[in-house]
DNA sequence: TATTGTTTCCGTATGGCCTACGGAAATGGG
DNA sequence: CCCATTTCCGTAGGCCATACGGAAACAATA
């Protein structure tokens, strides 16, 4: 399925609901059901436990025990859901500015690691045109803050925050995918590596590939630990060279 | 929409379809209408264009002048037809290996990004579990040897590879994003944020985003060229940063 | 209490998707 | 001409988002 994005929704409505700008209680009229911080709850529970692409309006209605036309009531649409589910998520990252700006960059990427543990299904949300409300936006100003001080150039920073922000969102989004795919395939990461053992027998010409059969051959995938693991190292490997080359692109 | 991946079908099915194992012509029964490659490549030009979203069986069909059904005689299935997709695609890579483990590895990034910008569809395609076929495997098979040339440890080799695998793809991926969805919603980036220009006007908050402020005072974001070109600087940036770190962490 | 205005709830219907199933159609050999 | 073999594909079941419009609930008023 393609990335979930934002819908060409009225802006002005879809930025109210990411704020919760607050409107006075209708005096009259029919008592609401439930609420937008509700909807966005239940939908986010289901996303978690059966992905994105389970989170159906109807599912979600369902969650809730109302009709599946109501929630139009009180969310313009699916896009605009998602939206709002991901800003909620970012939230949670509850960013701490302690350190040098290196420890807080690092800081930043272990959070929104963290969030993309716990909610893998941001991995099909796209953050090309993201929900504009407080979870994105205290983010990137606590990102910025931290390139700021670390003595680029302001030019610079934009620079360094587009490529830091690119691997840090990256790195998590691959990282999740194999959680992602265990839950909703009901296989997990080792199980599909397994049953692709035929793969190496079959296929795999040493030949054609002289350099991989090198490294095996070197030990270079005799590795304890599990695939996660290995990802994990990999991506703290990846953002400290990431940020030793900025570091050192600076003089 | 999540992630498009491989189904659970069998392996041996879709490893034989991936490498197109030659099977001797059947000397009996109705002659095929449509083949595994035309299948493919018209799966591919209904993605280019409309995205994968809109490659349905029976999209692919119409596009063939067959049923939907026929589909079926030659493809397990939609998940691995999107791995025969993914694996064309990479094919188009045509990796020359010429001069430093450097220039090689930024060779295979802008071959990589290519493909991506060619076929933006392959933002939703997971490479978690990728299709072992001859355009990932001869893909892996570049880096690795360049990686391998640098003088890493074999083991630095295969975490540096995962690294740059991962940035490689995350910045492509974001990269295209916006593309394909000004594709599907009609709806170019740049009008996009100008309908969000509300956003500045009514809800952004100087006191609660100081270093944003800042950089914005500071021209940072004064910026001539779109918005594709300025990702463009980004990536390169970001991977020049990333290869900086990485030659100066074999010290 | 009955009416009225307002708001929310939600059943129905439309048009899409994947794919299991099984019969029809085509083909070449005996 | 028959028949085994292979491919083609219509039908049907069970999902999806959401436009539309009427029913239901509620507060204020008469």
């Amino acid at each position: 399925m393609a990335a979930e994005r934002s819908g060409g929704g009225d802006p002005a409505r879809t930025l109210a609901l990411l704020w919760r700008t607050p409107q006075e209680p209708k005096p009259v009229g029919r008592k609401p059901k439930v609420s937008v911080d509700q909807i966005v709850t239940a939908a986010i529970a289901v996303a978690d436990r059966e992905g994105l692409g389970a989170m159906s309006m109807a599912r979600v209605a369902q969650e809730l025990g109302v009709g599946t036309m109501s929630l139009y009531t009180h969310v313009p649409g699916k896009a605009e859901l998602i939206d709002l589910m991901a800003d909620a998520v970012l939230q949670e990252r509850d960013l701490v500015p302690e350190g040098t700006w290196r420890e807080r960059v690092q800081h930043y990427a272990d959070r929104t690691r963290a969030v993309y543990q716990a909610h893998p299904w941001m991995r099909d949300v796209s953050m090309v045109r993201p929900p504009l409300g407080p979870g994105l936006m205290d983010g990137q100003e606590f990102v910025l803050a931290a390139l700021a001080d670390s003595g680029l150039e302001p030019r610079q920073v934009t620079v360094a925050h587009v490529a830091v922000e690119g691997f840090v969102h990256g790195a998590a989004a691959s990282e999740v995918d194999d959680q992602q795919l265990a839950a909703t395939t009901g296989e997990s990461g080792d199980s599909w590596w397994g049953a692709r053992q035929v793969f190496w027998d079959d296929y795999f010409d040493v030949e054609r590939y002289p350099a991989m059969t090198a490294l095996w051959n070197a030990g270079a995938y005799d590795t304890e630990g599990t695939l996660a693991e290995n990802m994990h190292r990999s991506w703290n490997y990846g953002l400290d060279r990431l940020l030793d080359g900025i570091e050192g692109g600076m003089r």
